[in-house]
DNA sequence: GATTGCCTTCAAGTAAGACGAAGGTGCTAT
DNA sequence: ATAGCACCTTCGTCTTACTTGAAGGCAATC
């Protein structure tokens, strides 16, 4: 099975600027060209696709998986180099999933926050225990 | 209490540029300078700092934390799209929470094939259940 | 009084794309 | 057959949100 650029696109939910990025430095090393120098995709070019977004997604700067990819094409002998990356990678991916739910709540708080006022209409009426506004030159109280 | 530009970046875990940045860009609009003409921050300028890191941190561009905190300083008849602000602000950041931890699940994946790889130092037999690793033009199946 | 260390501004550099222009190919519709 | 359309290509510039460097001011300290 052979895609066009733009199906890869879609499937994997990249853009097309992207895949050529990717592919432009060297990170798609088998993608073959078509009798018109189109690029066409085969499923093994989708599964380094789909680890560069996983790498990339997760915070991994192209260069090292640059790198990375260059380790997997070395072959057995640069797995425990591999298994340092993908153990750095795991540690700053649930450091930043546990960053993302502290930040969540602090969002959740100010909805929370805001859907008070508009229910109560509170145009001037201030009520310690809500009061997180910073307005005006005024600190209210945070919420805890 | 008032802070130096480096003691808010080392509390706050952000660069001093990020701070001049939000700074010169108008997202700190109550920071003081002294005699010297240095930056000197309150406890209120931290609580917009910490605003601003939460809303870049789940993704918000700069433009739109710029109109957020316009609106703050707009009063209370902007509750309306500050909370519809807020609200697309935490559906996406549950999507991102979402995405990043199907990528984890990926990388712990690799962690762990890659431990076993290593404890059972398979240099040359491969064992079709955890073959997924494209290497030299050659594809093995991947792991579900 | 020279060094150190903090701060300043302003300009330029960076990463990872996003995008526009100019042009080639192939399909279809008149 | 030729015009339009929908793809694709390369190349080059633009963007965002910083990051870094250069050049220099003020304060303490050796």
């Amino acid at each position: 099975m052979s895609y066009t650029i733009q199906e890869v696109a879609k499937k994997m939910n990249v853009s097309t600027y992207s895949i050529r990025y990717y592919h432009d430095h060297g990170m798609l090393p088998f993608v073959q060209r078509d009798e018109n120098n189109n690029r066409i995709f085969e499923d093994v070019d989708l599964e380094w696709l789909s680890i560069i977004i996983c790498l990339r997604s997760t915070g991994m700067p192209v260069e090292r998986i640059q790198h990375y990819l260059d380790l997997v094409q070395e072959g057995e002998q640069t797995v425990p180099e591999r298994y340092e990356m993908m153990k750095a990678q795991q540690k700053r991916t649930l450091g930043e999933i546990n960053d993302l739910q502290n930040h969540l709540k602090t969002i959740n708080r100010k909805v929370d926050h805001y859907a008070d006022v508009l229910i109560n209409h509170k145009v001037d009426s201030f009520v310690p225990s809500n009061m997180e506004e910073v307005v005006n030159h005024e600190v209210y109280t945070d919420q805890p």
